[in-house]
Order: C-alpha cells, then structure tokens, then sequence
RNA sequence: GGACGGGUGGGUGAGUGGCUAAAACCAGCAGACUGUAAAUCUGCCGCUCCUUGCGGGCUACGGAGGUUCGAAUCCUCCCCCGUCCA
C-alpha cells in the first residue's frame, strides 16, 4: 500500500490538464470532479481506449497517451483500455470506409506489442490495464438489445462520418453503427470519470455520457485532444498514409522524419508532443519569427526532444549528429547498412539495387536515369551499367536522398 | 422481390470499338533550389527481357464467358455498392 497520493489544487490540475487539449465537455463538471477527489482523496478515473488494430503505435497515438499521462502524474487513475472486443467491430471513425475484421489472434498480438510500447510513456505499475472482451463477450443478446433500446438510430446518424458516407451513399454496415455503443458500455463498465480521445471521437465520447446517465452513473468528462497532422502536413498522422513516425523506430529514422516535417507543422508538434510550456512555445514562435532564432535550430531541439523521451539523451544526440554528419556534411554515416551479395562476374546494377531494395528493375533503371545513383562516390548514368566482379570487395552506394549503404559481394559458394 | 444508378491504375476521376500502359489531378520518386526543410520548377511514375532502342514480350479497367482483324468501351451470365418502391 503507498501512501496517498497528495493532490495540487484544483486550479493547478486543471491548467495541467486542459494543456494542449481541444476541448473539455464540460469543463465546470471537471472542476467538480477534481474537487470532489482532492476532498475526498479518491483519484478520478480516467479512462483512454485503443483498438490494437495495428501492431505498432506512433506519435498520432501518443498525443492523448500522453494527456491520459498528464492525469497519471496529478495522481489520478489512468485506464488503460484496450478493445480486444470493439477492434473486432471495427470503428469506423475518420476512416470513411468499413475496416477489414481482424483475427482474434491478431488483436491479441498487436495489444501485447501496444502495451510494451505504452509503458514507454505511462508508469507501468501505476496502470489500470483493461480489455473490453473481458466484459463486451459475456454479453447475453438480452443485455445488448436492452443497451440497444437506450439510444436512436437518428442520434447515431448524427455522427459527422455516418452523415456523410449516407449522403455520399457509401455503406455503413449494421455492426459499424453499435460500435459507440460498445465504447459508451465499457464506460459504464469503467465507472470512468474522463474519457479521453482525439477530437473524432468526440461524439463516442459524448455518447458514453448519455449511457452512463442511462444506467444510473454520473456522466463521465469527454476531454479531447487535436488530431496529429502526419509528417506530410496535410493528413492526420496514421501508418496507411505513411506519414507517421512510429515509436519503436530507431533514433536516426525518428530524428529524419522529425526534421523533415515544415516549419509551419513543428509548432503543433511543439504543442501536442513535448511537455514545454505554452508560454516557452509562443516565446520560440516569436523568435523565430523575428530571424533571432534560425528554424532548423528550433526543429533540431523538437526532434531531440521527442527521441530523448523514447530513447534517451545519448541517443538522441547521437542521431542528431549522426543526422548532421550525413544530410549536411553529406558524408557517410559511422555505421552503414549492409548488404550481403553472391555473384561474380558481371554484374547488372539493377539487380544489385533490388537487392537493396529497389521495389523493381523498371525502377531502379529509373533511378539511374534520373542521376540519383553512384557508386563510390562515382555518378552512373547508364541503366545497362554492369560490373565487373572478379573477386570479393565491398561498394558503396547511394541511391538518392537515403544514406548511402553498402554492399559486400561475397565469394559465390562452388555447388 | 421490382425500378434505377454505379464498380477504371495507390487515391479522386476522364474515357463508349483502334491514335490508350489508359486524360487530368493528388500521392509517390528523382533532379534543381535549400536548412535532407516547406513552397516552387523540371522530369519520372505497371512488370519484364535484351544489343537500353522513339526496342521486344507480358499483365491491367469488379469476375467469367462471347462478338470482332481489334474491347475499358458491344453482348450474356455472375459478384459487389448505393438510391427509391415493397
């Protein structure tokens, strides 16, 4: 048993807790809540769903882990639920379109590697982990109509990616429509005090009011969090657009796709993804604005940042410098990736790029086309160039803006 | 069950018998410019073979057949999506 846990005013948790988010439904009803908890020493509960559809979490999803964090650190309880059942549903929130149902086992699998990579963040040992299959398959048809009969299908429909895909006359399966419902259910279940979710969950997060109120609970508080704008700029952080950066990349992957990301885009990165304070923010802004401060300066502080929070300071400066070595003094960097190769005699450079993975040879003559490729240093410009290899040696490659890699060409075993 | 509309390359979406590996736009890739930024400009953007050529072959417009010298385009059947009626 630890000692219990000693809460800061209500006033300073709430300007901790609403940093950041986009909205707070409501917010007098959280002031209350925490008052209620302060007196009574009770923490609230707080809860944060995930679906672990894909085996791998990146920063888009650490947005509202790290809110759920910010409530972990006031003492409050952090629920950590996933939707070992709803990610059989399949929400189709943002997604326009039904998911593909996943395997049971695949959604075991993905929510262990979830939860490895969650703890990167929350405190293992100060988590409530939770899985809605737990509660959501017992479920008697009896009960899921009666949870059916408390809520309209017109209501339902409210929602903003139900309205559209019927306008559009795009179809929305049955299922897809119980899916908030579920959602609302764990919340009762939960007993949660806070939901938390990304703004396109708002209405999931309202409904679970409107349900809890339905079986006798006081509502819970549906705080929200801006969705993470992916590296690209444009569309919302999220793996199929390939604009992500995951958090069990390597520190040099997450330095570059850090550093890569605009100007304009590393302020919302500032605001959603590391614990400076509003004020430093629009301090920096303004610096940076005024030509006192250089932006790459800035940038590289933000990608430093966040690599430090999932890999730690050496690490962190290690891919910065690694990252200056290799993109602005273009050098080569300390550890190349290498490439084992069997062949001699000659040698087409297609083939040795597609062992590099160049996707295909059409490609990789491309590329040679368009002078993104050299060889020890040397530029080639000839789609048909070929080697000459007579005996084992290593060569360095470059194929356009990646790090240059090698490629060590082996003595071919005599059969 | 009936009437009607629709299914084209990663996405949106043109195309109603040959000039179409299939417009345009987006995404992607490369080059220039830079701060590996972003924006912009230029080029590329199915796969494969070789003697790398305005070269040869193969695959592609929901699926399967058919008509035709020739089909994404016409016909038949099937599958899928939506709207309205019941």
């Amino acid at each position: 048993m630890t000692a219990p846990h000693k809460f800061r005013t209500v006033d300073e948790q709430l300007t901790a807790l609403r940093k950041g988010s986009a909205e707070v439904i409501r917010e007098e009803e959280l002031r209350a809540k925490l008052e209620r908890s302060r007196t009574s020493g009770e923490p609230l509960r707080v809860k944060l769903g995930v679906d672990p559809t894909a085996p791998d979490l990146h920063l888009g999803h650490t947005v509202v882990l790290r809110k759920l964090k910010h409530f972990q650190d006031e003492g409050h309880t952090a629920i950590f639920l996933i939707g070992g059942f709803t990610a059989l549903v399949g929400d189709p929130t943002g997604q326009s379109e039904t998911r593909p149902p996943l395997t049971t086992e695949q959604v075991q699998a993905n929510a262990k590697t979830y939860l490895d990579q969650v703890f990167k963040l929350l405190d293992p040992n100060k988590t409530e982990i939770r899985n809605n299959a737990d509660w959501l398959d017992p479920l008697t048809n009896q009960e899921i109509v009666r949870l059916c009969a408390k809520y309209r299908v017109a209501r339902l429909l409210e929602r903003e990616d139900f309205r559209s895909r019927l306008q559009k006359q795009e179809p929305i399966a049955v299922h897809e429509l119980l899916y908030p419902l579920y959602q609302a259910y764990d919340s009762v279940e939960l007993k949660a005090d806070v939901e938390l979710g990304a703004t396109e969950q708002k209405f999931n997060l309202l409904l679970g009011r409107d349900i809890q109120r339905e079986y006798g609970q006081e509502s819970q508080v549906a705080l929200t969090m801006p969705i993470l704008v992916g590296t690209e700029g444009q569309r919302k952080m999220s793996k199929s657009l390939g604009n992500y950066v995951g958090i069990t990349e390597s520190p040099t992957q997450m330095f570059g796709k850090l550093m890569s990301i605009s100007d304009e885009l590393m302020w919302s990165y500032y605001d959603l993804l590391t614990d400076f304070a509003p004020p430093v923010i629009v301090r920096l802004k303004e610096a940076v604005r005024t030509g006192v401060l250089h932006p790459k300066k800035v940038k590289t502080q933000l990608a430093r940042t966040i690599v430090t929070e999932f890999h730690g300071e050496n690490a962190a400066k290690k891919a910065a410098d690694e990252f200056d070595q290799v993109y602005r003094k273009r050098q080569a960097p300390d550890e190349m990736k290498q490439y084992d190769f069997d062949l001699t005699g000659k040698v087409r450079l297609t083939r040795l790029m597609m062992k590099a993975g160049i996707n295909s040879r059409t490609e990789a003559e491309r590329l040679i086309r368009q002078g993104a490729v050299e060889i020890d240093g040397v530029l080639i410009r000839d789609p048909a160039h070929s080697l000459d290899i007579t005996s084992p040696r290593t060569l360095t490659l470059r194929i356009g803006k990646k790090p240059p890699f090698q490629i060590r060409i082996r003595e071919p075993e005599r059969a």
